[in-house]
DNA sequence: TCTGGGGTCCTAGGACCC
DNA sequence: TCTGGGGTCCTAGGACCC
């Protein structure tokens, strides 16, 4: 464990909303929603003055409109957010090559090789929210502490546009006074079944026996416990592989004709199974999940005997499960969002070796198998790639691009493969 | 008038193997 | 004829994060 309070975790400023404030200053000082509307949608992010009436990133569109009745609700300025949000790492990068990205704007470093160039942590975390607010014009508020779970709860407190430092020995003071929720890992349903125990704060809950919580709330509740005992062995690790590629498509309320689930399904594997190829990866795993009226929602998954990234071949074993799950409902329900991922990923050997399907086997007359549909694949996605996105695709594919997100707002979300 | 899109990790039961 | 114990994989669901 480091000696000092050499993690930091820098995290800008209302992002999004953020950004368009920047880029438009007649929205500066003023409540904004990125996203939604007063009559539907949800709202991606909100301005500090949008939040100061309760208004949340995630939140219908129309109970914003609600509660502040002057939001001004813009479209987001999406292609303009991951080019600024690089720059921001950039300029991480120049304090250490130790820097964690977790998400589009936000990122844990480990400054201890750092201190002897640039001084103790809180002068680090100064001079980077000096450079970002000067080179890129965004406010970031960064904590630091002797973990990475403390140095997030500290950039938490400190925003907005704040600096918060946790100096060794100084932990207890910090952590015991705050609310359970401001810990990493509990979310509203954990946090109400910890106060019906009473549990509050961060020191109700280091006060609290480990054998209770555990049986309470399983194995996280362990390891909650040791997060308030201040017990974090995490590393900063430059990040991972991903482990599962997927894409959704909320729907409004529709009908599921086999016509609809068809041409959503194939513009959905188009997304995830180009994404697998543009890495050569490929899954074995194929879940889909369809959510019904009412938010209730079922998945069903299928572990195929060797990975798949064909667009064809994932489009038919998703229709497939989607049929299955529909079959499961009694009635006919109205269908509001149709998902794909594919998990258990692998490299995907430069000549694809894709098995059938195991039985019973839809194929349909003069479907193109194995290699073909691979050479279709790379061949679209070459075009593609020349041309633009809908130069060519799948005819259900083309036909089914009715509206829904922009790509630009999609990549935002994905990580790097 | 229920609310986006991208992910991670955990649990629990059942199948299957040794 | 019934019986141990451990491990892995698969499936479905759920909490949580940004």
């Amino acid at each position: 464990m480091p000696d000092g309070a050499t993690i930091l975790h820098a995290d800008l400023d209302a992002f999004y909303a953020s950004v368009e404030q920047l880029l438009d200053p007649a929205l500066r000082g003023r409540p904004i929603a990125v996203g939604g509307s007063p009559s539907g949608g949800v709202v991606l992010a909100a301005s500090y003055e949008a939040k100061a009436f309760g208004v949340q990133g995630g939140m219908p569109g129309w109970r914003a409109a609600r509660l502040c009745p002057d939001l001004t609700f813009v479209r987001g300025s999406f292609a303009r957010y991951q080019p600024l949000a690089d720059r921001v790492m950039d300029i991480l990068g120049d304090v250490t090559p130790l820097v964690q990205r977790i998400s589009v704007d936000e990122a844990f470093l480990d400054v201890s090789g750092a201190v002897h160039l640039f001084g103790p942590p809180a002068s680090i975390g100064a001079l980077i929210r000096r450079r970002v607010r000067a080179e890129v014009g965004l406010a970031i508020s960064v904590g630091a502490a002797r973990t990475k779970h403390l140095a997030k709860v500290a950039s938490q407190v400190a925003k907005p546009d704040g600096l918060v430092v946790v100096e060794p020995g100084h932990e207890r003071a910090f952590l015991d006074p705050l609310p359970v929720a401001l810990m990493w890992g509990v979310g509203p349903v954990t946090e109400r079944q910890l106060a019906e125990r009473g549990i509050r704060t961060v020191g109700d809950l280091a006060a609290a026996p480990g054998p209770m919580l555990e049986r309470l709330l399983g194995r996280p509740g362990g390891t909650l416990h040791a997060l308030a005992l201040d017990e974090d062995p995490r590393r900063v690790a430059t990040s991972s592989r991903a482990r599962s590629v997927g894409a959704q498509s909320a729907l409004g309320r529709r009908d599921p004709t086999p016509e609809l689930v068809r041409s959503v399904l194939s513009h959905l594997a188009e997304r995830v199974a180009g994404r697998l190829r543009a890495k050569d990866r490929a899954g074995r795993t194929v879940t889909v999940r369809v959510r019904f009226a009412g938010m209730r929602a079922v998945t069903r998954s299928l572990t195929l005997a060797a990975p798949v990234s064909s667009t064809l071949t994932l489009t038919e074993v998703a229709e497939r499960l989607v049929r299955q799950a529909l079959d499961d409902q009694d009635g006919d329900p109205e269908i509001t969002l149709l998902a794909i991922s594919v998990s258990n990923l692998a490299a995907q050997p430069s000549i694809q070796l894709e098995l059938p399907l195991p039985p019973p086997d839809p194929w349909r007359p003069g479907s193109a198998t194995g290699s073909a549909r691979w050479a279709l694949d790379r061949s679209m996605d070459a075009a593609r790639a020349r041309f633009g996105k809908d130069a060519v695709g799948y005819l259900p594919a083309t036909l089914g691009r009715t509206g829904g997100v922009p790509d630009d707002l999609r990549e935002l979300a994905q990580r790097d493969l």
